[in-house]
DNA sequence: CGATCATATTCCCATATGGGAAAATTAGCA
DNA sequence: TGCTAATTTTCCCATATGGGAATATGATCG
């Protein structure tokens, strides 16, 4: 039974586990090859345990794939997670622009009816 | 003196602000007109107290903005902020695709018929 | 000023971290 | 079969929620 509904996961979906900068940077990096976990923990001074947990998120919502290669886990980019974002994000691209206007007219309002000097 | 580094909160920045699906469903209304917190919580079944914690954290990171409009308070979008998300993830856009082909390789090394959720 | 509607804040709870340290697990090789 | 390297998992901590309930603050009007 649920009792509250605190903060979602982090491997709940993709909005979530691109949250954390460090992840972020994880899948920046693995654009331009794949990376051990080693690989990756070196790039970004991360400790091997906390740079797996990161790449687990990552995996979890799809964001990586994994395969072995040696001794070594080559974690790969997965990007086609990411397209839902930037979909998402794309639907307010009409209201950038807009939204800067709206708000210079706001302060325009503010300052042009109240004539209030700052 | 910081002795770990637990999540993020969501008023650091963007993408932890959007993170909360309820957040994104507010900037969404918020594209049709602007409205009152008790609008938004009429609208998405929500109390008013909650509505108007999720409005904080998004007036915090620059997303809303508001303003008095007799006894209301009305929140409008602000949607510059989710430029910059916009354009993270179009930085992934080329390898969308190429993710695509390098997994179905992949999944091909391993078996060959796989069933690949896009 | 007081009454009232509309919001915001506070207090509380259970949950979900993110990282450090250490132990467990897995993979590849002699 | 062991041994070693590479990675994952577990245990622990302090922090940050998100929502409910109750309270405080704000704004408008008489």
């Amino acid at each position: 039974m649920i009792v509250c509904m605190p903060r979602a996961a982090t491997t709940s979906d993709v909005f979530n586990a691109i949250a954390e900068p460090q992840r972020r940077e994880i899948l920046t990096l693995l654009k331009a090859s794949e990376l051990s976990v080693g690989g990756v923990a070196d790039k970004l001074g991360l400790r091997q345990p906390a740079t797996s947990k990161h790449l687990r998120v990552l995996r979890e919502v799809g964001l990586v794939h994994v395969h072995q290669s040696g001794k070594q886990r080559l974690y790969g980019l997965d990007a086609r997670g990411l397209r839902k974002i930037h979909d998402w994000t794309g639907g307010f691209e009409e209201f950038w622009n807009q939204s800067f206007d709206r708000l210079n007219e706001y302060v325009k309002t503010l300052k042009g009816g109240t004539n209030v000097d700052g």
